[in-house]
DNA sequence: TTCAATTTTCATCACTTGATGAAAAATAGC
DNA sequence: GCTATTTTTCATCAAGTGATGAAAATTGAA
């Protein structure tokens, strides 16, 4: 019904425009932006878009319903809030790390265990050392990701630059491989990957207490060294 | 506030019970049964639980609301359903596969790629082969399986048993192995099959073309020894 | 203090949700 | 055709949904 655009713009006007008078945002309404991300997160991660109500959200945060629309419109918004908040962080920390590792090593020496390792471990060192919050998150991009009717173009729009990255310096380490293969290869990584960030539990009870989905630093062991094994297996078994 | 279960319990009484008089359910309620869960299925699949309504389901089956409660009872039961129903297929099915493979090698011709290839391989074919049911189901289970709330339990109780044999088949073919290494490699495995089977569309726009995710083939030529690489790997690292 | 701008609360709307009970239709043994 | 049973439809409920407009409270510049 509603034309064009009604929705509340409370952005930060932060230090005050020209001429203006009101209220020049203090942090309150800055942390109370935060406090809604951070409850919808963690609902977000564990019950999924639909599974969770914008009332659950406030009650969560401690505010009232109406301020998630004010701050955010509609659910979808809130929910896009959500996901964009850490994925500018998280592109950046894996872009800084691959671009650390090509500079650090001539191609002679570099591995694809070692551009593996690159393009996952902040991954690991985030949700270890980052708070709880980035654990709900990266059960949240599992969960995106393995969600069929908006989890593609969701994952396409804030990761596939830095993805891109990882296929073209593997490509370099091995000119000889084939895109198609090394695509794949991706697949079945951030499929293990994903997988193994979001802590699910399920390792847990199946193993019968051998494992922990928390015990991210069993990850580290096993996953860069599995995939890169996997990659190669591959690349030559296309040969 | 209703006590026990006033459920509906329309179950096959097929053949006519003894004395029985009324109508001895024909073909025609099992067949509504079966198209309400196709549609389930499919909705499920792509919408996850919470995403799909009981009026969508009915309306995509082309029948009334209230028919799905008196077939099913509440929405959760009928989603248990549509889990339920291929799940006993399917694990016959990888029992079946891996039970051949063992009784077809003696022990020395026995390979890690084999048995993964035996525990894999009729998820892929029945995908193929089984009509468009089956990559609903398997993006439903690869969504389920991403689920921290009651995916882990959900999993569990439906595909533990096939699990555990895939192991002690590794253990009995890799003694030296650590029960640890083979069910973290297992969850290494289970990330991207899933990820392959329910065929997001995700590697298509990030591949630009180059790879499909209906194309099982190319899974098929990838990832058994993708992960059996991965297993020796990492293996051959913990020794 | 005044006052405009912002933030927060309150009440409520129009609609959808899962679910149910009662009536109607269909079915098959007698 | 009669009748007991099952299947299907219809109308509807109580609770909850996302969202909004208006009032109240808060804030800081003038």
């Amino acid at each position: 019904m509603t034309a064009a655009k009604p929705a509340p713009k409370p952005q930060a006007k932060s230090v005050a425009r020209a001429g203006g008078r009101g209220r020049p945002s203090k942090a309150k309404g800055l942390d109370l932006k935060e406090t809604i991300l951070d409850a919808a997160e963690g609902l977000f991660a564990r019950h999924g878009f639909h599974g969770v109500t914008t009332r659950q959200v406030a009650a969560e945060a401690g505010v009232d319903t109406a301020l998630i629309h004010y701050y955010f419109g509609a659910k979808r918004e809130l929910f896009d809030a959500v996901f964009l908040r850490r994925a500018e962080i998280l592109n950046q920390a894996r872009e800084a790390s691959m671009n650390a590792y090509v500079a650090a090593h001539d191609p002679a020496t570099m591995t694809v265990e070692g551009v593996i390792e690159a393009f996952i471990e902040p991954l690991l060192r985030i949700s270890q050392d980052g708070g709880a919050g980035w654990k709900s998150y990266f059960a949240l991009v599992a969960q995106v990701n393995n969600t069929p009717a908006w989890g593609g173009e969701t994952m396409a729009r804030f990761f596939d630059p830095v993805v891109h990255q990882l296929v073209e310096t593997l490509k370099t380490l091995r000119p000889q491989a084939e895109y198609r293969d090394l695509y794949w290869c991706y697949q079945f990584l951030t499929g293990s990957m994903m997988l193994s960030l979001s802590e699910t539990g399920r390792i847990d009870s199946l193993s019968e207490g051998e494992c922990h989905s928390s015990d991210l630093e069993a990850v580290r062991q096993r996953l860069f060294s599995y995939c890169a094994a996997g990659f190669e297996a591959v690349i030559a078994k296309a040969k």
